[in-house]
DNA sequence: CTTACTATTGCAACACTGTCGCAACAAAAA
DNA sequence: TTTTTGTTGCGACAGTGTTGCAATAGTAAG
């Protein structure tokens, strides 16, 4: 499946790195303007997954958000690090502390998914 | 905030203790019948976090998983570990490793959410 | 430049999860 | 038994994410 370039694409992508930390779906949709259709946003952002261009992190308010990948190649994916998700300024960033947890035995892990969610110093009252 | 015993919670709370794993709201319900209404299901369970007998996970797939808590207190609950969802049969169980993650300087946590998922070794081809 | 191919988009509709308001009900205490 | 008030059932709702389909527009070939 080849892929194209198309302005939905490059806006979603521009998002992203200029916020630097993870976003919601719907904060991207806010970032670029209504411009763009929800479902092409998700289907752009799917995308993005499946080719390791992003990573995607389900919080513990049940939504997903995506951070663009940094160092990791396509084949070896390494997300076993944490994520902090704000309580007061909903954002989510990344933690460097990277996690290793033991499985039981005929265990096989396919997708690593950390979230602690608190304030962050801006918010802390 | 005086709770009383009514069928309903004794229903889902053996649910809970007959699965021994976490259970998804739709689990839950499907095991004790479509008697109790949906919606009284999910207050009870979220009654149930707020008086620390049972813990919420929030999974992968964006949905909410509940485990009975054992050996925390009211007061002092450290779920600080990790959850493993299994694809093939999609149930969750409580790891047994304990995590600590290092914040930046001036974060509070409020919730550790973490969940590995993947192919328990009953799926694993 | 023109054409053909097909990835991508927009729109609408849908499934699903979780919550909330309100009137009716029932557990627990008086 | 009566009173109090925590619970329930029903309906409606908001939000998230997906899908089908026709129309559009990258992209490469001629």
């Amino acid at each position: 499946m080849k892929r194209r370039n198309t302005p939905s694409k490059t806006a979603v992508l521009s998002a992203l790195e200029q916020a630097g930390t993870a976003l919601s779906h719907d904060k991207i949709l806010a970032s670029i303007g209504d411009s763009i259709d929800r479902a092409t946003v998700y289907r752009i952002l799917n995308r993005f997954c499946d080719d390791g261009i992003t990573h995607r992190i389900v919080a513990d308010d049940g939504k997903q958000y995506f951070a663009l990948c940094e160092g990791c190649s396509h084949e070896a994916h390494a997300h076993n690090h944490f994520h902090f998700r704000c309580l007061g300024c909903d954002s989510v960033e990344c933690l460097s502390s990277e996690v290793t947890v033991g499985l039981p035995k005929g265990y096989r892990a396919e997708n690593f998914n950390g979230v602690i969610s608190g304030f962050c110093a801006g918010c802390e009252a």
